[in-house]
DNA sequence: CTTGGCACTCGGGAACACAGAGTGCCAGAC
DNA sequence: GTCTGGCACTCTGTGTTCCCGAGTGCCAAG
């Protein structure tokens, strides 16, 4: 039932409603496209993707606009993720190089995602489940106050002021600090808790208290760390883009809220490759209307997290993928060098 | 020329048009404060008025609005900045109590004050400059590497990935470590520049070409941390406002600009008294139609860093202004105490 | 299966009138 | 001198009507 010139009819009418922003008729496809037919077929193959629910038209006798289920044909069969140019690769390059730590490689990557796609730019911190330990450091404050400081192979710093049970002196803490790092250098940090379980045995008795109060504060350190941070940028661009029928406002919503960013940009869990997701297809209802297209990324083949852009419906797919992709990729680099 | 009455009549215009979004008119104003006196009295006063340039009119024959001259007048004498309810006390204390760290202090501090007054928030992380060094540690990564973390007394940490310009084993990154922490425990930061300037001196020969590059990468991390990190929240409340004439897109961009953000927030700088900036008084020609409201905040008398937030001109002052102060007040405990 | 023709349907813009709110001014009252 | 009521005037915003044009659906012929 779908031939192709069907779908050279819908891929029509995607492009130049992206790029024209207005409903596209019969005519003007036969304008701007070559098909070598005239207007009356297109119009008969229009009825028909209309019947297959790819277009709608916004009223009676209006030109025909993609819908949700339209865009994502459109981006399964029909269109090509369309690379960088050398220019815009070479930018990002040198952009992102700049960076000094896991703050500043984050904070440039979704500037420059925002500003390359025009769009709003999510990214999510790495994932600390994959990362391992490098180090942990127990730096005396007070001698009832210790601040424990763990940092990870991706160069991220966690850091817990740690009230103690009971005054204890440095050489202590320096012990206690040895034992740590003897016993989690290099561990992978969702091993933590089986590794450290039999931790406070291997301490003189007279320390356990305290051992138990840091590895206590070390767990919960994890765990909180485990809801990772979202940042986003480019919030202008929404603004600027004027679309958005109705709910500029929740969007804006959306984006601070960490939770449901997390599952839009996460929910398809562990592959790196591009993922799409288009109005409806997509769970938070403050959404609809606007699509999201998202990467894995990571060092040294392991995923790490994601990183994305948020975009209306109407957004030119083949483009905004291939700066998602590569971004994610110069950005997998980065890590990995670091 | 301005007498008693004539300001009465400005703040009841301040008041209702901030609280009805319409041009109030003569009559409004008899109806909804009882001045005693006839329409045609107010509006032989409001002529006046808007000839002294304290409110205007959008068009000819509709009511007045308030100019940002008149918003200021009122601001200065006419209104008194309102406390919060206790609920609201008790609510920001057990919110702000719960942060764990610094990023968390001020990462809660800026959504309550989002939330507060339904604007949009900004917080400036702690200035470094005034707070001290607590402990410094260097940590080793690999045999060429070493990573530089920083802790002041404000919680704040600062970490780097140094490249050694030679390989150096443990204990003399131990000893570096020491002489670091003997020489700048305590120290003020804006005073470790002079402080480390003949530590060189004070290690080993072999070891001095090591401590140059730790000291130069310390010094930068001061330098580019001096340019501090400012965040917000709450850009959903812009677009529920509605007001905006023209330019939320304008309003985003400058959030988004720490630079510009910075102005705002700091140009003046060292008072912890609450400032107000309206409209036009503004440096930033995007912010045209916006005010800020902000105040100092810090840990024992000393100014950190300013907090305040952005909305529309037609904001409610006293309420806002209350709100701000409370969390100023509240966050500086939290960071006095921890 | 494609094409040209044709009647039909809406949306959106222009022209217009109208009600209502608010003003400015003036002459009279206190 | 200051306040007040009255009155004419000036706008904006809204609703109505009308018309144009773009685009469609259908049909009959190639």
């Amino acid at each position: 039932m779908v031939d192709d010139r069907k779908l050279a009819v819908l891929r029509a009418i995607v492009e130049d409603y992206v790029s024209t922003n207005e409903p596209v008729g019969s005519k003007a496809i036969t304008e701007r496209h070559n098909l070598g037919v005239s207007p009356a077929t297109i119009r008969n193959d229009m009825a028909v993707l209309e019947e297959q629910g790819y277009i709608a038209q916004p009223h009676t006798s209006a030109g025909r606009v993609p819908t949700d289920k339209g865009y994502r044909l459109f981006v399964d069969r029909l269109s090509q993720i369309k690379p960088l140019s050398g220019a815009e690769r070479r930018a990002i390059e040198t952009f992102l190089a700049g960076a000094v730590d896991l703050d500043d490689v984050v904070m440039r990557t979704v500037r420059l995602l925002a500003q390359l796609t025009r769009q709003v730019a999510v990214v999510q911190y790495p994932t600390i489940t994959h990362s391992k330990v490098r180090h942990v450091e127990l730096v005396p404050l007070t001698d009832r106050r210790v601040m424990l400081v763990l940092i990870t192979n991706t160069g991220r710093v966690d850091q817990r002021v740690i009230e103690l049970p009971e005054v204890i002196d440095e050489t202590r803490i320096a012990h206690l600090r040895a034992v740590l790092n003897a016993c989690l250098d290099g561990c992978g940090l969702n091993q933590v808790p089986e590794t450290v379980a039999d931790l406070p045995e291997r301490v003189p008795a007279e320390d356990r208290p305290v051992a138990a109060t840091i590895l206590s504060v070390l767990l919960e350190t994890l765990v909180e760390r485990h809801d990772e941070k979202i940042v986003f940028a480019g919030a202008a661009n929404l603004a600027a883009a004027g679309d958005f029928t109705v709910g500029l406002r929740d969007v804006l919503e959306a984006l601070e809220e960490q939770v449901v960013l997390m599952r839009l940009l996460g929910e398809t869990s562990d592959t790196t490759a591009i993922t799409v997701r288009i109005g409806s297809e997509n769970p938070y209802t403050g959404l609809r209307g606007t699509s999201i297209v998202a990467a894995g990324y990571g060092s040294g083949g392991k995923q790490l997290a994601r990183l994305g852009v948020l975009g209306p419906t109407r957004m030119d797919y083949p483009v905004t993928m291939g700066a998602v992709r590569a971004v994610a990729r110069y950005v997998s680099q980065i890590l990995a060098a670091s």
